[in-house]
DNA sequence: GAGGTGGTAA
DNA sequence: ATGCGTACCACCTC
């Protein structure tokens, strides 16, 4: 059979898909590049600056690029993608930033490149002055602003100018825990922690690490902690990860209660080791007016930043995180993506991504459980196809996402997976609402208080409660170890991240059978397949494929 | 409930 | 081709 892989001039990979080859020439490639198209025969990747500077900064070069194209590329490989691969892979590190002196020095070997680059108009407003061929001082505190710049011009620079120490605080792992007896880290939680750390030299201490959800990325972030034993900021979505935040730090270190504080709406703590919601460090009385809790950052003199669910920093974080380039920084992450392009300032600001696991490896050494998706394509009914057609491209989204028809085929799957931990997660609140009522089952949403929250989720864990429908709310962060089906009944347009999230919710391992199963429900021949079709892309990448099934094969499936 | 925020699309 | 303001929905803090 011939190679699975075509590379075109426009940067462009095709693989073909019923190649025997096809698995393995995914995973090659995958690390280098994004999956931008994949229906069922060809998938579409494309290699973008940013994801070869990325490759670069976890550690792969310019050949071993090269003979993983060469070893599956059916065609010779175009001259000019040779070129962009060589060129983009050697610009990572072309550029350096280094402190001496109390000085932040541009520095690279490449004296006229440095020229050029000093004399473009993003970076000129950055520069103090020149100071040879070699060397140019950067303006004091610009050192985020600096970075920012160069990666918009296509010059990523390698940081090495080192971090302060912030204030001791020790921190001391527990492998003898309350709940988990005999905890230990696993391999590639350890080669994490060491990716990011180097010794703690100017190295280590700014990136991200992406892991799945479900393989402990709070175990790693502790390790890190201990490791570095200093005062500690970290920064979460919402409560509920606040609280479990804490759970872990407890139960995982010999920390108390005492040295770890909470900083959110309902509480305003300040201790050794302080976790806040990223919505409180944005809060503002009025639009133009000052940040209202900004003093967090300042109050004490924190060794190391953490940003839990890095891909989803709020802007006015990122401007914050421009401004405290000395601190050490980690960022947590089971999705490196976002739909609105701000990874080029995920990748400046907090740093290059320092170590990533592909979830399918994950799988097979049963770290997480197995996923089956499946994709159920329901009809439109009639009654609603003539409003359908007459609507708006929007409220058209709306209508299919809010197909009645669904509902017949999550009764059906509720019953046919009568013993699980059911997920039931949607977009649109009125919907879930009416299947919160037609079934009787527990809903929560934005507006359920805190308190309520953790008392369902505790319900569902301790299997008080079987069935659980949640909104958004869901996306993130909460822990919920028993629900092994997960139920999507809506999502939001084309957010590759909000569908890997979601699987997410049901990756963690499994006792007996480890396995899950994931289930999305959209309805045929509207614009809810192309949204749903682009959501799935970023799992497709991952390896996973879902089954399709229309309404005759469901039902011959689940035997009904 | 008001007023702010993020994510997404066209 | 790309950039930027707008619309829409849901979430969070006060």
């Amino acid at each position: 059979m011939s190679k699975p892989v075509i590379i075109q001039s426009d940067n462009t990979i095709l693989l073909e898909v019923n190649n025997s080859d096809f698995e393995n020439a995914r995973d090659s490639i995958s690390p280098f590049s994004e999956l931008e198209k994949s229906p069922e025969h060809i998938h579409t990747y494309r290699i973008t600056p940013l994801s070869l500077w990325n490759a670069a900064a976890s550690g792969m070069n310019y050949k071993t690029i090269l003979e993983k194209l060469k070893n599956f590329s059916r065609y010779d490989i175009p001259e000019i993608v040779l070129t962009t691969v060589k060129e983009q892979m050697q610009r990572y590190g072309l550029l350096k930033l280094i402190m001496k002196d109390g000085e932040l020095l541009l520095t690279s070997e490449d004296a006229i490149l440095l020229n050029e680059i000093a004399n473009n108009k993003k970076v000129d407003q950055f520069v103090d002055q020149r100071i040879n061929d070699h060397l140019i001082r950067i303006k004091k505190n610009y050192r985020g602003h600096i970075k920012q710049a160069l990666i918009k011009i296509g010059f990523p620079v390698q940081d090495l100018a080192g971090y302060e120490d912030g204030d001791p605080c020790k921190i001391e792992m527990r492998l003898k825990t309350a709940h988990e007896r005999d905890f230990s880290i696993r391999d590639y939680q350890n080669s994490s922690i060491n990716s990011f750390y180097k010794g703690g030299g100017p190295e280590g201490g700014s990136g991200i690490i992406v892991l799945p959800c479900g393989a402990g990325k709070t175990i790693v972030g502790i390790g890190i902690m201990s490791l570095l034993s200093t005062e500690t900021l970290i920064l979460v979505t919402n409560t509920i990860a606040l609280r479990q935040w804490k759970e872990e730090l407890l139960d995982k270190t010999y920390l108390t209660t005492e040295q770890i504080g909470e900083f959110s709406g309902e509480k305003k703590e300040i201790m050794p080791i302080t976790i806040a919601t990223y919505n409180i460090l944005t809060y503002r009385k009025n639009k133009n007016g000052p940040f209202q809790h900004f003093e967090i950052f300042n109050t004490k003199n924190w060794g190391l930043i953490i940003y839990d669910e890095v891909h989803l920093l709020p802007a006015p974080v990122f401007r914050m995180t421009s401004e405290i380039q000395s601190k050490r920084r980690l960022g947590l992450t089971a999705t490196l993506i976002r739909e609105d392009g701000m990874e080029t300032d995920v990748f400046s600001l907090i740093g290059p991504k320092k170590f990533d696991m592909p979830w399918k490896i994950l799988e097979k050494s049963n770290w997480i459980a197995e996923a089956l998706c499946t994709e159920i394509r329901t009809e439109i009914p009639d009654e609603i196809r003539l409003k359908y057609s007459l609507a708006k491209d929007r409220e058209k989204f709306r209508i299919a996402s809010e197909n009645w028809k669904k509902i017949d085929f999550v009764k059906k799957i509720m019953e046919h997976h009568s013993d699980s931990n059911i997920l039931i997660i949607g977009q649109y609140i009125s919907q879930l609402e009416d299947l919160s009522k037609m079934f009787k089952l527990p809903l929560i949403t934005g507006s359920t208080p805190i308190s309520e929250r953790e008392e369902m989720y505790k319900n569902f864990r301790e299997e008080k409660i079987k069935i659980l429908v949640v909104s958004k709310v869901a996306n993130f962060s909460i822990d919920l170890p028993d629900a092994n089906v997960a139920i999507q009944i809506s999502g939001t347009f084309g957010s590759r991240q909000e569908e890997a999230q979601r699987l997410g919710r049901i990756l963690r391992p499994k006792k007996g059978e480890n396995r899950a199963y994931f289930y999305t429900i959209i309805t045929s021949n509207t614009v809810e397949e192309k949204f749903a079709h682009n959501r799935q892309l970023f799992l497709t990448e991952q390896g996973y494929s879902y089954i399709i099934l229309n309404e005759v094969m469901f039902k011959e499936r689940f035997g009904l």
